[in-house]
DNA sequence: TCGTAGTTTAGATATTTATCTAAATAGATA
DNA sequence: TATCTATTTAGATAAATATCTAAACTACGA
C-alpha cells in the first residue's frame, strides 16, 4: 500500500479517533465499537480501511480480533511531512 | 481551520503533487496548472482547498496570484503524527 | 476606456464514500 | 452438533468530491 491509502485513511475523523483510542493499547473490534455511536458494521468498515493503509494491525485471539497501532507507518508519514518544514527546501 | 481540513486536503494526490511542486518556491496558478493535465478550473479548485486548509498562502502581484507553502501547518501536522510514533504512548 | 491575460465561480455529472440494516461467517463452548 | 458471541460482508442510500465547460471577474496596458 502506498501513501495514498494512508492519507485517505487519515481523512476521516472517526478513523483518526480510532487511532487515538488505540494509543491506550490493543483493543478488540467490540471495544472500539463501544466508543462510538455508530453501528458495528460501520466501525468494521473503518477498521478495514485503517488495516489496508497499514496504520493498524490485527491479532486474532479466541473469539476476538484485537487491533493495535502500526507505528512504522507513522514513522514514514513523519518523514513525508518533514520535507515540507522549514529548512528542508528543494 | 482545524486539522480536519488539513487531512481532507492531503487526501487527494493532485493536491499532494501541488505541494511537492511548491517546494521549488512560489508559483503562479498558471504555472501550477501547466504541470497537470487538468483544466485551470480544476486546479483552481484544488488550490482553494489547500488555501482553506492553510497549507498554502497566496500573494497577489500584478495580474498573477502566487502560491507558496505555509510551513507552520506542516509543523503542527508533524506534532500530530509524532504522538503515534514509538515512545510516545498514552 | 477597451481589450486581453490570468484566474475564479457557477452549474452539471460521474464517482467515491460513510452509513445503515440484515445476513453470513468463524470460532468457542455446552 | 447446536448454539451463542464477535465480527465481517452484502446491498442500499444519501452525501461529498473531482472533474469538466462556460461564464464572470480583475487588473494591467494600449
Amino acid at each position: 500500500m502506498g501513501f495514498h491509502e494512508t492519507f485517505k485513511a487519515l481523512a476521516d475523523p472517526v478513523r483518526r479517533e480510532i487511532l487515538t483510542y488505540l494509543k491506550q493499547g490493543e483493543k478488540s473490534a467490540g471495544d472500539i465499537s463501544d466508543q462510538f455511536e455508530l453501528s458495528k458494521a460501520t466501525i468494521s468498515h473503518h477498521l478495514s480501511i485503517l488495516k489496508k493503509a497499514d496504520l493498524v494491525y490485527e491479532r486474532k485471539e479466541k473469539n476476538f480480533i484485537y487491533y493495535g497501532l502500526n507505528t512504522s507507518v507513522f514513522e514514514e508519514l513523519s518523514l513525508w511531512v518533514t520535507q515540507f518544514k522549514k529548512g528542508h527546501n528543494e
